[in-house]
DNA sequence: GTCTATACCGAGATAGAC
DNA sequence: GTCTATCTCGGTATAGAC
């Protein structure tokens, strides 16, 4: 792996689980394995290194929600289901990404609040839109009430995961879990037709 | 107003609003109207400051919920909704001491870890103590299905409110009432008799 | 209790040798 | 590209006069 690639995978890292502040360039620069003068080779400033991972991010997610639609020859139920058990297990296990993205989306760093906003809410944007269609096709098959509208549907759905999102830094793995079932519970009873 | 109720209200204000790190003491003086050395001599460093706010922030947000079911003569459905309402118009408007308990519920200061969740979860418990009290007796009165066991239907509860903390930094006030609209009306499909 | 002055430290960033 | 050395700034905290 070339260094700017290891020095962005760090930095995601670090910044992920200490915050923009709290992730040094000095700690980035010991588990790259350089000096902290070195990372000025690769990167202008740790602002420059900050958005690009945030824009990497960004287009990860987008993707990584995508993909947990990709499953062919499900009922709807099954596959929103698919797709949030999906996001909980990332949740439960803190993958660094989800973390980065949470933390940001909630606290993005002093004086750059519009710019890192306007990326991850850009990608929440698009994600949304991906259970917004999943939705509007259950309901037009029937499985989903006419009661609930697709937006309100969406939200609804992720809500579950912002509450979900917001449980990781507070419970072990196996409380959010549960905590998961029961919310997914209530969701289904909520929506279903 | 004693210099000290001062500088605790100030300090909950700014860490509230910039995290621990971004609050400094050179900030919190110029709100207080003092220079920093001078908070020195009402608490020993900067921790005991923020030790002696969290405690503070974790006692009010116990009686906030409980305020919010002393509403006699209204049903459960009622009392829910007020709940929930209030705690979304709090969110809505910002109020600095649920932004103080979101932000370090989730990402307690370096070194505090610990410390601060056993405060914050101590208070948590007790709240949502209260709301399952509400749902179990709703049950007991037919209102709220027996399909979900209250302590599900008061996990889910808690759900909302925590998808609704985690959209505070992200949304306006008004996407967040109508976000709060959309996730209530499922939750009380899903969970109605 | 409040002030000014200062000690001390770790942060981001730069200069210049290799 | 990486290193050592260094600059500058802002942070917490303390000393001592008033």
């Amino acid at each position: 792996m070339h260094t700017k690639e290891k020095i962005l995978l760090e930095g995601m890292e670090l910044f992920a689980t200490l915050g923009y502040h709290g992730a040094s360039m000095t700690k980035i620069a010991d588990r790259v394995g350089l000096q902290k003068s070195s990372l000025y080779t690769h990167y202008n400033s740790k602002e420059a290194l900050f958005f690009d991972v945030t824009t990497k991010i960004a287009a990860d997610y987008v993707e990584f929600v995508k993909s947990t639609f990709e499953n062919n020859g499900q009922t709807t139920q099954e596959k929103l289901y698919f797709s949030f058990q999906a996001h909980v297990k990332d949740l439960a296990n803190h993958d660094s990404s989800i973390e980065f993205y949470n933390r940001f989306s909630s606290y993005p760093p002093k004086g750059f609040e519009d710019r890192v906003l306007k990326i991850l809410r850009e990608s929440e944007e698009q994600a949304r839109t991906v259970f917004k269609e999943e939705i509007t096709k259950a309901q037009a098959d029937g499985d989903i009430t006419e009661d609930v509208s697709p937006e309100e549907a969406a939200r609804a759905f992720y809500g579950l995961l912002d509450g979900l999102s917001y449980e990781t830094s507070y419970y072990d793995m196996d409380i959010i879990e549960s905590h998961g079932d029961s919310m997914w519970k209530v969701f289904w009873r909520g929506v279903k037709a």
